[in-house]
DNA sequence: CTTGGAATGTCAACAAGGCTGACGTATTGT
DNA sequence: ACAATACGTCAGCCTTGTTGACATTCCAAG
């Protein structure tokens, strides 16, 4: 990889093969930081990762189907349906018969699983405020261009979707 | 959380719950953009993520031992030794005895393991480089910025010795 | 020279969380 | 009446992580 002079004639330098490189691993080692603490908050109570996934965006989205959140989790019935029927037998989530179609299932947390939702939301904020504050409005700024440009077209659809009912 | 006049007084609404989940969904639905493309190009081989990682890795840091890609991925020994044996017997990886102490193995990508290296890389940097391509140079200093500040300590350590080896 | 401990390899067993395929059931819309 | 939709579920498979136990090899200190 010779480190010629940069291609496009002016500051394309972050465009470096070696800049890219970094990108790839920062983003590998933050995601390792960016779930571990909901990891280690869930690994005593028989849930993992899928579980808080589910949680989050059941929170996010109450009253969201089955289909729907399988769509935006990017998995099948099948492995959706195994944490689901998790989180309703201990009784974090609870599904109603759709009043409209009553074949759907729409998808609320109860209270106890909206406080378990606050307990891991509450420790995953903590380390991306603590990470926002470091860096500081610009960067933060920065950090969501990037990652929305890094997204697939669905991934977008569902994260800016998301992002209408809530506040922007 | 009341949303209030802004507690710092000024525009800290980037510190927003609101923002910070924002922030913790684009890091969920990225992620999934981030190794679609080289979880497409190994699904064929009989390889998965973690192949890739270990090759990433070794192709990064040549003659690294065992023991130090344990401590950067972050796996037990046996879940690496496990890959590392895939590659070793499909002919992409070597493994040579440590000069100075044998019983260390260093590991080395082979010409058929760096060119498989290239391929996931070049597609994995192709995504990365339209991502910073569109957001553009002052974005992608901040997208870096937050992701370092998101590491845990040790995977920050990791990541900057890395760091030195290359370019920057 | 012996021995403790480090570095590595390997076997076995297990769990989480993906997947496919197949099938059943309720419900809806045509 | 019938096809399609939404959902649940059983069965089986794969990858990738985990522990625990044990063997080997080898460096280095006593």
């Amino acid at each position: 990889m010779a480190e010629g002079a940069p291609p496009g004639g002016q500051s394309l330098l972050f465009l470096t093969d070696e800049q890219l490189r970094k990108g790839i691993e920062a983003m590998f080692f933050a995601y390792r930081g960016f779930t571990s603490d909901p990891d280690r908050i869930l690994e005593g109570k028989d849930m993992g990762r899928a579980h808080h996934r589910a949680i989050h965006f059941i929170h996010r989205s109450p009253g969201t189907t089955v289909s729907n959140l399988m769509a935006i989790l990017g998995v099948t019935k099948q492995s959706l349906n195994r944490v689901l029927r998790a989180l309703i037998e201990t009784g974090l989530v609870e599904a109603r018969v759709g009043r409209r179609d009553r074949r759907e299932r729409h998808l609320y947390l109860t209270r106890e699983g909206a406080a378990l939702e606050r307990e891991l939301s509450d420790a995953q904020r903590e380390r991306m405020r603590a990470a926002y504050r470091t860096a500081g409005p610009v960067a933060v700024a920065g950090f969501r261009q990037v990652l929305e440009a890094m997204m697939d077209e669905e991934s977008r659809r569902h994260y800016e979707t998301l992002a209408e009912g809530g506040g922007q």
